[in-house]
DNA sequence: TTTGGTGCAAAATTTTTGCACCGCG
DNA sequence: CGCGGTGCAAAAATTTTGCACCAAA
């Protein structure tokens, strides 16, 4: 349950004390749940998992805080297509995050990095592009891919 | 409330008929208000407006429905980060459809069209290249921005 | 007549809110 | 002490399901 590294612990600690919040034990036991598994949890997940690391905190503080994890930056949300929101841990800034395959019939997710190919070149400059056309800021993005992984696309 | 042309609704009579699904009247009125307003509505907001045009179907109606019609490809589903699901005309196939720019502040959705300089191109390839790689038969994708639109950045 | 489709109401699921209390700074 | 943060329970919001009935092929 200790995966955060002291360094981490303390940079997630200054990112929070920036926004004049605090690191709490609720806020380092998701941040260190996502860590973990750096995988995409949904809300319910998490406190799942909170309640096996001892830190048994309340659904809604969950809730409360993956609100602030999202909003100050520290945490991604996105919806897999089962009405049901899903985190995943942002990591350090400029380090990007992952864009998905989602298979529509079993709900698996497939992670790919946006670094492979020319990808992350592509977005950059199209986040350019769109920002002066719409005069939109620009913060993040979300790119995900639907359809059938390998085993039902066999199973059909 | 009649924005459908014959030509339309008979393609889209005979793109249901093809799934043993027929063109009834709550059908039709969800693909007539999808088509007219070209945005991005929440079940509850196309269950509203089929009130106004007399077809007055049920909300879960309306909710079967459009689970139909996302599973068959004639409308998208997205979330523009407020945990409810959103529902747009997919058009002919072929046709690109949307992407978006979200307001995190304001939950204003700005569409750009995805056939703007290469962004199609890139897609497509992107695809070819993870079908190939993860073994995944994609068969759609969603792309969306957020971030602050012009008037929410100013008004900070 | 048969089967897909519907409306209504009830249920389930997911998320938000109110409130008293706790504890760090 | 003050205020951010929490847990619990209740409420709200969104989506799904059961069932009797309807209607088109």
């Amino acid at each position: 349950m200790a995966n955060l590294s002291a360094t981490e612990i303390s940079w997630y600690y200054n990112r929070l004390n920036k926004c004049c919040c605090r690191l709490t034990k609720p806020r380092r036991a998701i941040l260190d749940i996502l860590d973990d598994t750096r995988k995409h949890l949904s809300a319910e997940q998490i406190y799942k998992e909170t309640l096996k690391i001892s830190s048994n905190a309340g659904l809604s503080t969950i809730y409360r805080n993956l609100e602030l994890l999202v909003r100050i930056g520290l945490t991604w949300e996105f919806d897999a297509g089962d009405n049901k929101a899903r985190y995943e841990i942002a990591k350090r800034p400029g380090e990007s995050h992952h864009h998905h395959l989602i298979c529509k019939k079993c709900n698996s997710i497939i992670d790919y990095s946006a670094s492979v190919d020319n990808e992350k070149d592509f977005i950059k400059k199209r986040e350019k592009n769109l920002s002066n056309k719409y005069n939109f800021k620009i913060e993040n993005h979300s790119i995900d891919f639907f359809g059938l992984c390998y085993k039902c696309s066999k199973n059909k």
